[in-house]
DNA sequence: TGAAGGTATGTCAATTCTGACATATTATTC
DNA sequence: GAATAATATGTCAGAATTGACATACCTTCA
């Protein structure tokens, strides 16, 4: 977020942070749902890469079209369980699965120093 | 499996391979219980690490011993839901979990090319 | 504009997972 | 070897996840 909008929106009396703070979450139920997201953007990549369809991956796995649009979105009624085992069916290598465990370092804007 | 206990064990009648053929697993199953493997050692690795005793991890998790245990052993009914959950409340880096999903390399035996 | 193809969202019955309990097994210590 | 501590195994009611269906929401294209 931009440092003048963050400053003017505290100003106005809103708390600024990451969703985690927002939400109330702990550390680990912050990794927790960042992990989910990481595998939902693992599998639609592979998904498309592969040129499926919602549909197809679902037949695939025997699931629903509907269900891998929840995967897809990180929908919460979807367990990290039915992410990977959706990834590993589409053939998506381990070490891609891996990079998603990781810590997202999100880069940074560069600032003038205070 | 040394080469000559194959080799008779096959004599006898009995299919001798991998865990996954014996079950009639595909690879993806193959690959995904082989994460769940590696996740539950990894659990028990960190729960033994902090010095906990499994009714204490429990505790943490808000689980039972009981179910602590089918985790650490890799039982069936646990999803890799718990197990990742479970791990990160230990506070488990998240490296150590990326290395998980990674394929297991297993060291061959050396034999005399045929 | 609207029809078609693809994706998203809401709901729910059925399946699966989970915590809890009882009890068994395996160390460890005296 | 018996008492104690820790872990393992079996079972099950309750909770959470899942596939399926209906339907809504985009885009694209004619």
């Amino acid at each position: 977020m931009h440092k003048t909008r963050k400053a003017r929106l505290e100003a106005d009396g809103w708390k600024v942070g990451t969703a985690a703070e927002f939400l109330g979450l702990s550390a680990e139920e912050a990794a927790y749902v960042e992990i989910k997201l990481s595998l939902a953007r693992v599998l639609k990549t592979q998904r498309v890469r592969r040129k499926l369809l919602q549909s197809e991956l679902a037949k695939l796995i025997g699931s629903s079209q509907s269900r891998v649009a929840k995967m897809e979105s990180g929908d919460p009624s979807v367990s990290a369980d039915l992410l990977l085992r959706s990834a590993l069916a589409l053939g998506t290598p381990r070490a891609l699965l891996a990079r998603a465990m990781r810590a997202t370092t999100r880069r940074l804007p560069r600032v003038r120093s205070a």
